[in-house]
DNA sequence: TAAGTCACG
DNA sequence: ACGTACGTGACTTAT
């Protein structure tokens, strides 16, 4: 990659980059064909007066004061924001920070990769308006002598680390690396904008260019703007002070801005309008009935993670999933810096393998076609198989090309030798291409360690994705591919361990719908596809055939996502008809799920979007679109989403609730991996007896559901063999 | 940059 | 009659 600065998820511009790691909506809110309306004057309009600042948002006089001498350094275009240059203009900010109840950060920094990024420059804000931005290694012809970067960092640090000085910022565990980088760990991070509108509007674009447009109308300097994009792009480092100023500035004085709209809308999500009675065991007293995260001190660190919103998670609320993603994201940052130790040499030892086995099926499959081919060209393949050997077309792609994916491969094979030797040169290929090749490049130099990033504000339904390298997809379904998490390895005198949720969204539809009969099988503790067999198939359980318990597992999956006869028909290799005759039969036994999947897709038409148990809301914008296929996706979406995004729901929590013990009681035991419903850890040997009796306990008492949460262990010296 | 394919839960 | 199981990220080819 190159060496932009820049501050990753914040800030305008940068297409590419959203794009690579995954932000598409951000990449596609910047790129013009958004559904962002455009801006009310383009490029240099910025600042507004501090009189259009959304008033009353702030109880405290202090962080109304608004005059104070603080643009004693050199002034920038924008009255209000200042430079700092001088040691006098900056003892006069760091005073007011010290003052300010809540100040928005941001840093400017030498890199996107958040590991390894370091400070080009700093900005405050603590009222609407004002800014201070502290130019520190910027380095272009005409940069001005700016103050040494260790000394403002060794002077700001106590005020950094302290839990007590609230700090705001936009995808905060950016900047929490960028800090790490320099020695500092920060506290008080009580709000992320990125993450108030990730919870508020999950659907739309988070970066700030497109919360500053939505929510204060206003737009400002585009990083294009500021650095100019493709090959002629410098880094920020090489940006004139000036501009740098005005965009840092702007970063930090829209931050607290949007903070003030969407943190207020937060606040009156709670108590929800049609909540549920609180529960008697966690009913809040009056005198705490005002939601805060202000709480001057941090609860002391032995008691487990409780959420300040009252009653939350048994009392559902987008204040309380705010708390939790706040929560999260510090989670997150812990296990982005811990990274997981990779075997490099087993990887390349299995690269090699793979590499001789690529060669040999590439030769004879030349062999077979009568042509050297490109074997990775789905359009050469095409060609190939239909011009040259006669194959008929199985089905097309999205676009009416001639489709040759696995499932045309293995209908092909059925009578034709070449397509067999494509499968598995495609396997080996994809293992060797995605993961043995790539993994142990993208360890950090000095520690051999992968950190992944987590992104919290890009999946619709709640849950995290990996990026770069994406360590959620790491193959385990065949015995080959399940290899490559042999190198996924503890350092001596450490093992891994893996601890996940048991069939968490099966138990969740059995919550959601109330169904007895589902209910009872988990509360039972039975093989519960076992039991939907026992039920479809009109048998008591324990003369179900394994065929049979194959295809209620295929079931249960197919209810979870929405599935039709025909879905369920082709996964089976059944007619539709008999698919459906299952299907029937399946509602038939279980009326409380038929009722549950009824009920959610009017409730998703009615207000346009679902919920979890917890109160998070999933939205589906095309619930209600007079384009029937779009329609059905979004029925189907909408049945998925409670379940899916109540399952991403419960592995926060537990992931909060773990973090808070391993640091009061177990600081050796480090979390490293998250896998949606599967938490992964490195841990000394002597520690295995307390985590296998401890963990599983954890994760299964974050939340009281209608049916037992089940959490399973294993350990060993490998990813691979801790399953 | 889009499309096709395939890795995971 | 139509399309047809939810949610992600990464790689390769071809435009």
């Amino acid at each position: 990659m190159n060496s932009i600065a820049i501050n990753a998820q914040d800030t305008p511009g940068l297409r590419d980059f959203y794009e690579k790691f995954g932000f598409k909506g951000l990449a596609k809110a910047l790129g013009g064909d958004t559904d962002v309306p455009a801006a009310p004057a383009s490029g240099k309009q910025k600042a507004r007066p501090a009189s259009q600042a959304v008033p009353g948002l702030f109880d405290d006089p202090a962080s109304d004061v608004s005059e104070s001498g603080a643009d004693a350094g050199s002034r920038g275009a924008t009255p209000g924001y200042d430079t700092v240059l001088t040691w006098e203009a900056f003892d006069l900010w760091l005073a007011r920070i010290e003052a300010a109840d809540l100040v928005a950060l941001d840093t400017e920094t030498t890199s996107l990769d958040e590991m390894r990024a370091e400070i080009v420059g700093i900005s405050f804000s603590v009222t609407s308006g004002e800014a201070a931005y502290i130019p520190l290694r910027h380095a272009g012809p005409d940069a001005p002598a700016q103050l040494p970067l260790d000394e403002v960092l060794a002077r700001l640090k106590p005020w950094l680390e302290n839990p007590a000085r609230h700090k705001l910022g936009q995808h905060i565990k950016y900047d929490r690396h960028v800090f790490a980088n320099h020695g500092i760990e920060v506290q008080g991070y009580v709000h992320d904008t990125m993450l108030q509108s990730y919870v508020l509007e999950v659907h739309k674009p988070h970066g700030l260019g497109s919360l500053a447009e939505r929510h204060l109308g206003r737009s400002g300097i585009s990083y294009e703007d500021l650095c100019g994009k493709g090959a002629h792009q410098i880094p920020f480092a090489q940006v004139d002070v000036a501009k740098a100023a005005e965009y840092a500035c702007e970063d930090s004085d829209q931050t607290l801005d949007v903070h003030r709209v969407l943190w207020p809308q937060l606040q009156a999500s709670f108590p929800r309008a049609e909540a549920p009675a609180v529960p008697e065991a966690v009913a809040t007293p009056a005198s705490e009935s005002q939601p805060s995260l202000w709480a001057a001190e941090a609860p002391p660190a032995t008691a487990p993670w409780q959420p300040t919103t009252p009653g939350f998670p048994q009392l559902p609320s987008l204040l309380g999933i705010y708390e939790l993603e706040i929560a999260s994201s510090e989670v997150l940052y812990r296990i982005e810096r811990n990274g997981v130790l990779i075997d490099a040499p087993t990887l390349a030892a299995q690269s090699h393998e793979l590499g001789q086995r690529i060669l040999k099926l590439e030769e004879e499959a030349y062999a077979i076609a009568g042509q050297p081919f490109n074997l990775s060209s789905p359009k050469q393949l095409g060609e190939i198989f239909l011009d040259k050997l006669g194959m008929p077309v199985v089905k097309k792609t999205a676009t009416g090309a001639r489709s040759t994916d696995e499932e045309v491969l293995e209908k092909l094979a059925e009578d034709y030798p070449l397509p067999a030797k494509l499968l598995e040169h495609r396997s080996l290929s994809k293992l060797k291409g995605t993961y043995t090749d790539k993994l142990a490049q993208l360890a950090h130099p000095r520690t051999g360690r992968v950190h992944t990033h987590y992104a919290q504000a890009v999946a619709v339904t709640g849950r995290l994705s990996s990026n770069d390298p994406n360590l959620q997809n790491i193959p385990i379904r065949t015995p080959e591919g399940r290899r490559v998490r042999e190198a996924f390895v503890a350092p001596p005198g450490c093992v891994i361990a893996s601890a996940d949720y048991s069939q968490i969204e099966l138990r969740i539809m059995a919550h959601l719908s109330g169904d007895e009969a589902l209910l009872h099988a988990f509360t039972a503790g039975l093989d519960v596809h076992r039991a939907t067999a026992g039920e479809v198939f009109g048998l008591p359980p324990e003369q179900v055939s394994s065929e049979q318990r194959r295809y209620a597992k295929v079931i249960n999956f197919g209810l979870i996502y929405g599935m039709s006869a025909f879905g369920l028909a082709k996964n089976l290799g059944i007619e539709t008809k008999a698919a459906a005759a299952y299907i029937d039969r399946y509602f038939q036994r279980y009326p409380g799920v038929k009722r549950y999947m009824d009920e959610t897709k009017a409730q998703a038409k009615a207000q346009g979007y679902v919920e979890t148990v917890f109160g998070r809301r999933l939205v589906l914008p095309e619930i209600n679109s007079p384009n029937g296929p779009r329609r059905a996706g979004a029925e189907r979406a909408a049945i998925n989403a409670p379940m899916q995004g109540t399952a991403a729901d419960l592995i926060k929590l537990s992931m909060v609730a773990v973090q808070r013990v391993l640091d009061a009681e177990k600081p050796a035991i480090k979390m490293i991996m998250q896998v949606h419903d599967e938490l992964v850890f490195e841990l000394p040997e002597g520690e295995v007896d307390w985590l296998k009796r401890e963990i599983p306990r954890l994760m299964a008492a974050v939340a009281d559901l209608k049916v037992p949460l089940l959490a399973e262990v294993g350990v060993g010296p490998n990813w691979d063999q801790a399953h």
